[in-house]
DNA sequence: ATCAGTTTTGCAACCGGTTGCAAGCCTATC
DNA sequence: GATAGGCTTGCAACCGGTTGCAAAACTGAT
């Protein structure tokens, strides 16, 4: 009935040793001969001795805990991320504690629950952030935070992500190349929109033309669902249709899509973000940004595992994938 | 520099009380008078006082810490019951680890890591399970365990499923009664097939009819593409059609009917399982299987949290929902 | 003012480990 | 065969809390 019945001083006992003894059999590098370690784990062994981390991180300061700080699960794409992001800490010998903002109240509360647990590192994924952040990093300046897909960042708080910005200004040339001049705009949640900064690509080019959005609309989560009523709307009192519907992620972009086919409405090009397994759909085939995920994740590991303080706050490149759903006639 | 800086003897010391009083200031219940408690609590925020929750952990015998097993985090289904689990988990202040069994190359190393961190109870979403887990139960008989969306299950490991021999059993009835004749199938890994018996419910009213599947195929993972890439192959060669694909869950169904469309195949039915968002879009519109997700999470939780030892082990209905798919031609 | 009864508080011990230190042992060298 | 030096081991103390117990303080009634 006892919870973690077998200690280490059971494990000692057993072995004939000290308790001190059996704790260095597990400790790598630790002064112990041979034969005393040998002794100590084939006792561990047969007891089915399993250490308690949590009593170790007591004294050794480091829990193997890293705090996943989310917000939008909804979207398919940071779901991705996040799945990928747990399964290479666990490979490191980390855990993942996997924080909601949306079931604390705040951002406050979520990194005091989070401190609680004493975790090692800080991850915020693809998450809006307040100025309380501050707060955090002046009560423990020794947690490595990192946020990762969003661009812009309070100050103190290192980033990873997307070249956003150069991404979208790229095809928004392409696009004005092709001839394409009436461009519509489907941006997320307000909060998380502030901190990407992909609308502010394709508007700062459009405006070298002379041009903007002919209609912009924002959505409140990365939904579906939302997208799709929002676009179908919209068409019921549309005169005439832009050439482009220009979106923040590609949810939303196979929301509006949805909308768009329903309407049998094929020849609106549309251009979506991050590249989530959906896109290549046959349905969907939407042309999108690939995001350069695998590198993102790699340095954002190495940041947390080692603790460097190094050149922080990068932008990575991703690229294009040109599908379909960008030139819908063809 | 320090992590952790302030303790609660520092809090104790600032508020001018021992650092026994101070921990009673944090225990509900315990007998501090409000003088000292207000004075503690007031030294405690203006330090920015975090309780070390896993040195509490030590005495109190609670992490708040629970495991969450996974495997195939490719189905959007179970990442979905996912992040509700872990929500409705955090509401209830116990924090999610995530272990996800693929990192770790066997069940018998997953369940020590989540002993090791000394987790409050343990999860199986959508696992298969192998004879392992005996060996978790031995050590440590206390520990809460449930199996989730899984009907079979090995002994002493309870599930709480969703009752997919009925539900299955159903359709089939209906699908005869509509006419239909010619069945194919269209199943996940084997590993978690075999926990599932919604194969086994649509073939056995099939043999009652002197019916069987014409065709099966068996994808390795719950992947869209998996599923589009084996119905295309298999539609290169297929002289008549069936009547009615059935799938083991949703996103097979998709993958399936990705490659349908692209063959202009619009009329075979087909029929997932889960409920999915994506299976609303009109681009599927999918017949499928609601399942009583919100039902089998409060029950889970309730067990998690109450470590009551009722009634375990329970099936629940949901319900179909009927969408274009199951009748193309209308 | 006294005394019983009830809170409130301080203390020691403990949870399950780790670590610096000093003592003990072994080996090697002269 | 003595001694220096390196390994191994036991011990005390500690990590940051909690809890049972007993002393202390307060309460109110006599």
């Amino acid at each position: 009935m006892a919870r973690q019945k077998v200690t280490l001083l059971d494990v000692a006992q057993h072995a004939g040793v000290s308790k001190w003894t059996a704790s260095r059999a597990f400790t790598e590098g630790a002064s112990i001969s041979p034969s005393a370690k040998e002794k100590v784990l084939k006792a561990a062994y047969s007891l089915g001795y399993r250490p308690n981390l949590l009593a170790r991180s007591l004294t050794t300061k480091r829990t193997n805990l890293i705090g996943l700080v989310v917000d939008e699960l909804q979207n398919p794409y940071i779901f991705h991320v996040l799945d990928l992001l747990m399964e290479r800490l666990q490979r490191q010998g980390m855990l993942s504690v996997v924080l909601n903002i949306s079931a604390q109240d705040s951002y406050q509360r979520t990194i005091e629950l989070a401190e609680q647990f004493q975790v090692d590192g800080l991850v915020f994924l693809g998450t809006s952030m307040d100025a309380s952040i501050q707060r955090l990093i002046r009560h423990d300046p020794g947690l490595p935070c990192i946020a990762l897909f969003r661009t812009a960042c309070e100050e103190g708080v290192p980033y990873l992500s997307t070249d956003d910005l150069s991404a979208t200004r790229s095809m928004a040339h392409e696009l004005i190349a092709q001839g394409k001049r009436r461009f519509a705009y489907l941006a997320g949640p307000a909060s998380t929109t502030s901190v990407l900064r992909r609308e502010e690509g394709y508007l700062s080019v459009l405006a070298e033309y002379g041009l903007t959005f002919d209609q912009r609309w924002s959505v409140e989560h990365y939904h579906r669902l939302g997208a799709y009523e929002t676009i179908k709307e919209s068409l019921a009192s549309l005169v005439n249709p832009w050439d482009v519907l220009l979106c923040e992620n590609d949810i939303l972009a196979i929301g509006a899509i949805d909308a768009l086919h329903e309407q049998g409405m094929k020849d609106v090009a549309v251009i979506g973000f991050d590249d989530i397994d959906l896109s290549a759909s046959p349905q969907y085939a939407l042309t999108t940004y690939q995001q350069p995920t695998e590198q993102i994740l790699d340095r954002a590991i190495a940041y947390l595992l080692s603790g460097e303080i190094g050149p922080v706050s990068e932008l990575f490149a991703g690229q294009w994938v040109y599908r379909r759903s960008h030139n819908p006639r063809a």
